[in-house]
DNA sequence: ATCAGTAATAGTAATCATTACTATTATGAA
DNA sequence: TTCATAATAGTAATGATTACTATTACTGAT
């Protein structure tokens, strides 16, 4: 993968939040100061370095990839009112005792945890 | 929500099978004896029984929803290769330090776990 | 430093899953 | 049976994402 300015740019604005942004939101906060930045660049930069292992795509049910720079492992709580995403900072557990299956082979675990913020609840 | 034939029919077609069908699948296992079925029906009714608690949507990334008919919570393995969606019958771990947070309220956890099935293994 | 080969981009068009719309049909309470 | 209205069929619209193509810009070799 050879390098460019604007995959750097892209990395950056995911790496440097912690909102877990889309690739809306990625084009929206470069776009200002990048006015040639394309958003099929983005979109193409960011499963780029998705699958790369830079970040890690998050599928909450909202119909939009949400995308987090912080690849530790780790759950992510999930507004079902304002959908806005949370970090926890706990390891997704793989349950040991289907690691030695013969039928998969696991490689991640993804724990979404759903709920209610504090000002959503009701 | 008052009865509907249709509604009956989509519910079932879920119950029915272990492969946690998208709308599109659902749509095509019931057409053939259901001409009349429309797709639009399909997909609001699957959103229904969804939000009525009677299905469990699953969302892997794939960017198509898919729908378990066994609501017993429980995780599930995902084939990077082929897609596949199989049940792991283990109750998705919540982690008990934050069930008492200030910051928002856990109502449920899904865990995916993600990896190569055999046929899809290098 | 220049050049050549080709990966990456910009800008736009196309795709695909899903939702919205509207006239018609069907459910169920009175 | 009648009536109010929830639900459907069929189709159009939406919105996120991907594909396409001419142009640009990395990078390794001369």
């Amino acid at each position: 993968m050879r390098y460019s300015h604007q995959r750097e740019l892209i990395l950056n604005a995911v790496k440097s939040v912690k909102t877990h942004p889309t690739a809306d939101m990625v084009y929206d906060s470069l776009h200002a100061e990048n006015p040639h930045l394309s958003l099929g660049t983005v979109y193409r930069n960011l499963s780029l370095l998705a699958k790369n292992g830079d970040i890690t795509p998050i599928y909450t049910g909202d119909n939009k990839v949400h995308y987090d720079g912080d690849i530790n492992p780790h759950c992510h709580f999930v507004c079902k009112g304002c959908n806005k995403i949370i970090d926890i900072f706990i390891k997704p557990q793989i349950p040991s005792e289907i690691l030695d299956k013969e039928e998969f082979f696991v490689e991640e675990g993804k724990t979404l945890l759903y709920g209610r913020c504090r000002e959503c609840a009701t």
